[in-house]
DNA sequence: TGAGTGACCATAATACCAATTGGTCACTCA
DNA sequence: TGAGTGACCAATTGGTATTATGGTCACTCA
């Protein structure tokens, strides 16, 4: 969970490197204490006791220290939402568990984190790999649940997948998009329960 | 349509007044051309040839105007998605073409009239009250087409009707929402026909 | 009397310059 | 040789002095 999960093309040098764990470990702590912005290359550099420029021997850019800090943020939400569905062993309440998660949990990022969930907000605004490829991952989470739905007989087996998939992540998407649920925040007590109900009737068979 | 539709408690004085109507248009063109920020109460002045003083005596502020510009903005859409639905007869066609006439209308809004349209993101952003009226408005649509797909027997019964209108109205949301809108601009293309075909199975009785 | 205004004020926007910041690179020295 | 750096640059940012703007009000004069 706190595994430095990789954006890749945005790392440099040595893969697996004590020095690369400290600077992540340091920014985690400066950019959720004192925001991203507010934060210099030359603070973390002097939190580790390294010289700055040493600190693009493992990162790109700043931006890229960024995008490891919010993918760490978004896996942990990812692995949080895994869990609720875990805990349901039918797909109908599997999607219903999701929904909701999926609100609490970015309500809660935003509400205890939120000089983090304005790095998350940025990521999803300026479309960072790290967001991408969360979202993506969300809709294979998706079409987990559909897929067992439909084999289960509990969903509806005629509309295409990748269609529905897509449907309900649209549905879904207010409440993952960081800037978008900004917006949403007087519909968060009731939308999980009332958009996972229609969603879930548009699955019936 | 180009009736200046009244948000109420923003204007002052003589409701019905010769110069109330030049102020609004002189409001048109300027915060169409210029944008609302750029063009100042006294550029408005000039415009028709009174004191800046005198725009006061008809509207609360400056923002009172935009409110009333923005108003005038959303209820042309609003009438032309109204038109869209009356060519169909059935329901469920009815919610189709209102879900692709919003998108489509916003987005038009978006690519022609960029700067009006910013004027409606502020609106959306700051809750004023025209865009929460037009909110309404749009739930009030909706309610419409559920009402006599209940009655037709198209669409199902069974769940409360305060709860699939909010429902769908949260579907739509995204695309209805200037500021939401700018950020879903991606999915404009495939999410109507998706999204309403989703809410459409939804409300199979 | 009331349509219309000039002068005025607090605040917000702007323009400006100095200080920082992200980022690089030639270089050191262990 | 390669882990680590000081010095450097272009581009932002921060701070500030100044101007422009939203908004009011006492006032005019037809």
């Amino acid at each position: 969970m706190m595994k430095t999960s990789s954006p890749a093309a945005l790392v440099r040098g040595p893969a697996d490197h004590e020095v690369r764990d400290q600077i992540v470990l340091a920014a985690t702590e400066h950019f959720s204490r004192y925001g991203y912005e507010k934060t210099t290359v030359s603070d973390l550099a002097k939190a580790i006791g390294f010289s700055k420029a040493y600190i693009y021997k493992f990162f790109e850019s700043k931006q890229a220290i960024g995008e490891m800090i919010c993918a760490n943020c978004l896996s942990k939400i990812e692995t949080e939402v895994k869990a609720a569905i875990d805990q349901a062993d039918r797909p109908p309440e599997k999607l219903r568990r999701m929904f909701k998660a999926v609100v609490e949990l970015s309500l809660q990022l935003f509400s205890q984190d939120r000089k983090l969930y304005e790095i998350a907000t940025s990521a999803a605004t300026e479309r960072w790999l790290s967001t991408l490829a969360y979202e993506e991952r969300v809709r294979i989470m998706l079409r987990g649940i559909l897929e067992e739905g439909r084999q289960s007989g509990d969903f509806e087996r005629k509309t295409p997948l990748d269609e529905t998939v897509m449907a309900i992540y649209l549905v879904l998407r207010p409440f993952l998009h960081p800037l978008i649920l900004q917006h949403s925040l007087d519909y968060t007590e009731d939308a999980p329960g009332q958009l996972s109900s229609l969603v879930l009737r548009s699955l019936s068979p």
